[in-house]
DNA sequence: CGGGTTATTCTCATAATGAGATTGTCTCAA
DNA sequence: TTGAGACAATCTCATTATGAGAATAACCCG
């Protein structure tokens, strides 16, 4: 049998049906902390409970068009959105409905405009990580692992310029670093390291049009460079309590 | 409507079909080199073609379920073997009989033995990487995806012992790292930083039996230690071209 | 104007790395 | 049996990277 021949005979439904979903955890940076982009169900299963958005395949298109469809829908946003796969779960019952694998995005932008609900949701918000309530599905591992991808990834790449504007200053930078880590970082050896690693930020000759709110002299203003690893990385300090 | 009758009155057919399938990279050091599991496909499409072992999710069974079945269908083995998810992949046209998104996993095993074939496999046998054939579908480019995570994880994970035996040499740890990034390490650097990453390997207290095959003292033994993570982290020598 | 805030730069101690050399044990072949 | 070469293990030394703290000066606000 030639492939075109078999290919003609081929029936899909000989295989169990299964769906795919993409769902994506967008995280911006908003008052101050760090933000996830939820989603009140409309529909049922877990109607009126909060979710990740996302949504089934379309024939046709591929699984990132997918997930920046499902953003797009949401945000009105896909400029400017660094947008990358995240993991896949698939366990049996995961979704009562039928057996639904998930192929999950991260996606991390500058402030974001509000966003305005889809077609098949009733409300969409950017709630504060950390104080998220219990969501729909296994929303919320998906969540977690995207937000332990995310501190891992501003280690090793330049993508914290993604949670900034065109243009920066270090001390924003810091900001991001410190807002999605958690943690606050020394601003002298902050500063030095930045400006250490090849390719991270270049400047633009710019500062700031004013001192910072509080006061304190303007600030250098930076654009990121065009470094795609951060070397020598930039590191958390280290729990210990990862490590074993 | 209650979420009991909206599932009682819910038609899975509703939704374009989609088929799941899970494809491993199966990585093991033989003669000295690395070498990945191949299948040579015994069935349309792409009859003839060596590709990663793999197939469709069973009814019922978890995609790292479904990774384990697989490589067990081709090794024999199922324990002593680090698995973990790599990527999924999920354009329209990767295989020609209808819309499949392959989630697809890693693994690493010492040593292994002889492959047997599969139900639907013709042949299998371990490939050195570097001189694999074109393989069917886009497994090229899964392929490529897991080493570049393999080596990538050796430098914050202790996983390079998951390639060792359950007892080895410092030198043959080294000889781990080597195969798998590629390039030789200063022998008593790799000597001085493995001893000093807490938690990598312990001591058994023993040695080898001889010295090794062209001379040299008997080498301390040790076994893998309980560390998850290495800190600080072992890094390749950095290679500019990867960075820009 | 003056205190508090912040950007930027320095200093200094410590940790980690890269390169090379040394010592002593072992295998193999002459 | 012996000498050459291989190799485990340890050490030295220069360089780089990091952590902590301090100094300087610009800027806000009251």
């Amino acid at each position: 049998m030639s492939e075109a021949e078999f290919l003609a005979a081929y029936d899909p439904r000989a295989y169990p049906a299964v769906a795919v979903t993409v769902d994506v955890v967008a995280l911006t940076i908003r008052g101050g902390g760090l933000r996830v982009l939820l989603i009140r169900r409309g529909e049922q299963p877990y109607a009126g409970r909060w979710s990740l958005p996302g949504g089934f395949i379309q024939p046709g298109e591929d699984l990132p068009q997918a997930a920046a469809r499902e953003l797009a829908e949401e945000t009105g946003l896909s400029d400017r959105v660094h947008i990358e796969q995240l993991a896949s779960y698939g366990a049996p019952d995961r979704d009562p409905r039928m057996r639904v694998v998930s192929v999950s995005y991260l996606a991390f932008a500058p402030d974001l405009p509000d966003p305005r609900a889809g077609t098949d949701a009733s409300e969409a918000a950017w709630h504060p990580v950390g104080g998220t309530p219990e969501l729909a599905f296994d929303h919320d591992r998906i969540l977690a692992h995207g937000l332990e991808r995310a501190r891992g990834k501003l280690e090793y790449t330049p993508l914290a310029t993604a949670f900034a504007g065109d243009t920066f200053t270090i001390s924003e930078l810091r900001g991001v670093y410190e807002t999605v880590w958690g943690v606050p970082l020394h601003a002298g050896n902050f500063h030095r390291k930045i400006l250490s690693v090849p390719g991270f930020v270049e400047s633009t000759g710019e500062t700031t049009e004013s001192g910072g709110a509080r006061g304190g002299p303007r600030a250098k203003l930076y654009r990121a460079g065009d470094a795609r690893l951060l070397h020598p990385a930039l590191l958390r300090p280290a729990r210990e309590e990862t490590i074993r």
